[in-house]
DNA sequence: ATAAAATCGGAACCGGCAACCCGTTTCGAT
DNA sequence: ATCGAAACGGGTTGCCGGTTCCGATTTTAT
């Protein structure tokens, strides 16, 4: 009687489960990890059943929703970069393996699309695990730029960024073109040196040039009030027209 | 009678059309662009047909598919991108030209989530329209290399694909964080000078490391014939289990 | 061995969306 | 003003994929 759906304590699972249902869930979780790997979190949920060799009943006694599951398969990859990097917190050399590292998770990374989609932050791994592991990032970074290794005006938010640009952009490279180079780019970019620009700040909570709505172009900064959002007159009618035919 | 499924003829539209459905288009193709640039591809049809105060068949009237939707909305601007860089290629600092340039392409690009699954080549444009873009770039490129602004060893390719990295970075940095900052990166990282880090070359057309299909873990090159997929024979197990189940 | 409880499997359900169709409306040539 | 053709619009169809449900099956305790 009790609950039935419950289920799934997401964590420490192997605990006192049925035995056919623990090897159901190992079978799950890894057909998961292969699926997701491929296809990222598009990879229908039947497909990851088939080739676990169950129904989709299954799936969903021991995980209570696709992205749950999801969560489940990526989550303990976030966690294995985690620990890495506060291990590597330590070592003697920060800027060496600042870039080894950088790189490493990359290489790792860039082939298995549900890591880059997680890393992307666009659904939470699991609440705190990406969060963990971009602080155990910030400590690599901040001690590689205290050993002078990595630009200082570099922020923990701009290396998340870049992470992610290089997932982007080495991911798109068709085979026949090297693995890395996209990486090695960024990594030089972070180097400190002779230096051409300068990164723009972040605003001063004031107002900051943005873009027209509706055609794209440059808004100059407002200097009434409220906040400019067209380009002008013709754009702004267009806008409400718009509004007024959503409302409709 | 005859063909009542031809229509839309996507280049020259204004002519020999009735005035009212003149007037539809310019609407539906209005519509399209808005939707598209804040949802991209995804943006459901019906969506933008009721932004365009018509009904879902008047679209389908006027464009064979959604995909052909998409591109006569976006194509148009990838064009004007094109004609602006095979102009400034006689222009008399292709540095400077050069580095403007590729910031003004991301900075009118980013907001515009349909030109930036547009440029990322997911589908073409139009036939050449891509093509003929990353082409007048390639230009821009050279002769900036030429005059020794960009480092001798990008590539287009290496160009393309920072393009695109730019745009997914500086796509997920919220409000309140400074537009560009990636993209200054980017640019330093292209500019020559003391570099610690050579790009790695393109494969020789032999083998070189790659991943293991399961695990992600380190394959070494193969040495036999055949090539190497698997880091392990638990592995290799593994994926034939996998199959098998596929199969069944 | 037996029965209760846990688990399994996959059919059925449901919402969302692209694409199609056809009765109705509008245009514009005469 | 009239009429035929063109255009409209939204209801309908087909498909896909996530989720739920329940009868069948397996495990485990007694």
């Amino acid at each position: 009687m009790a609950e039935r759906r419950l289920s799934s304590l997401p964590s420490q699972a192997s605990a006192s489960l049925r035995s056919d249902a623990r090897r159901n869930r190992a079978l799950v979780l890894q057909a998961a990890r292969s699926a997701f790997e491929e296809a990222g979190l598009g990879a229908p949920l039947g497909e990851i059943a088939r080739r676990a060799g169950v129904g989709t009943g299954t799936v969903y006694r021991h995980f209570p929703s696709k992205e749950a599951l999801f969560r489940a398969a990526v989550s303990d990859r976030i966690v294995l970069f985690t620990d890495t990097a506060r291990e590597l917190a330590h070592a003697d050399d920060p800027g060496a393996v600042f870039y080894r590292y950088l790189s490493a998770v990359i290489r790792l990374t860039v082939r298995n699309k549900a890591l880059c989609e997680a890393l992307e932050g666009r659904f939470e791994a699991s609440p705190g695990v990406e969060e963990a592991f971009r602080e155990a990032l910030a400590v690599l970074l901040q001690r590689a730029q205290q050993a002078d290794a990595v630009r200082k005006d570099v922020t923990i938010d701009d290396l998340m960024a870049l992470l992610m640009g290089c997932l982007s952009m080495e991911q798109r490279r068709g085979p026949g073109v090297a693995q890395g180079r996209m990486t090695a780019l960024a990594c030089d970019s972070l180097r400190p040196g002779r230096r051409v620009t300068k990164l723009p700040a972040n605003p001063p909570a004031g107002r900051n040039e943005t873009q027209c709505g509706v055609c794209g172009g440059v808004v100059a900064p407002a200097r009434t009030g409220r906040p400019a959002r067209y380009c002008g007159a013709a754009c702004r009618q267009k806008a409400h027209r718009e509004r007024a035919r959503a409302r409709a």
